[in-house]
DNA sequence: TTATATATATCGGATATCCTATATACCTAA
DNA sequence: TTAGGTATATAGGATATCCGATATATATAA
């Protein structure tokens, strides 16, 4: 039996990897910053732990690439195929939710 | 390490509670009616056994109540705690996913 | 050179989600 | 009253998400 909060109904796991799919297709980030953004959109920062693998596994699956690096600073950007990835999982997410914001 | 599928990003798990919460906020609903709603959203009708278990967590936690029982059709309905777990997830979801449907 | 801050990386484990299979209860029609 | 359809229920287990702790590499400042 999951233990919900106090006044919180769920977690929203497994939206980890659409977040960082959808701030790529905005513009390339490294590590640090889509962890920054995420803090702001959240509320709580994912921890390093939580990020790198993920960084790790949606390259492993050819959504995306080291588009450069500078020192330990690692910046990505979707591939083509990490582009459709986003679309259709947006899609997916729009019908899921519609709705919800209104 | 998550095997993602030929062209999807992510499994949207985790929002279960949520979108159940959602679409108990608009009308009470039996079990059966939610996974039926949830299908043509998400395209894939939860099991019983995701459903039910579900339903009993939200329950267990205070956030929905047997409204109406006939035969063995359970409408359930959120409780003023469950509308509030619903509204302070919808504040975070709409702020989470800021500018994603757009 | 040494110290500090930043960014990346991985292991191990806790937890939650979700499904398959199975069982039970109720209704209605024949 | 028997059969078929619908709704609910739960056990067991596979899988994924996520974090805490820890380690490593680079850049910069003192």
């Amino acid at each position: 039996m999951p233990r919900y909060g106090d006044e919180e109904c769920c977690d929203m796991r497994g939206m980890l990897g659409f977040l960082i799919l959808f701030l790529l297709s905005k513009k390339p980030m490294h590590g640090q910053e889509i962890a920054d953004e995420l803090a702001k959109r959240r509320g709580d920062k994912p921890s390093p732990g939580t990020i790198y693998p993920a960084l790790k596994s949606l390259k492993y699956a050819g959504f995306l690439r080291e588009e450069e690096k500078v020192g330990k600073t690692i910046t990505y950007s979707l591939t083509p195929r990490g582009m459709k990835a986003f679309h259709i999982a947006k899609r997916r997410f729009t019908r899921t939710f519609l709705g919800v914001l209104s």
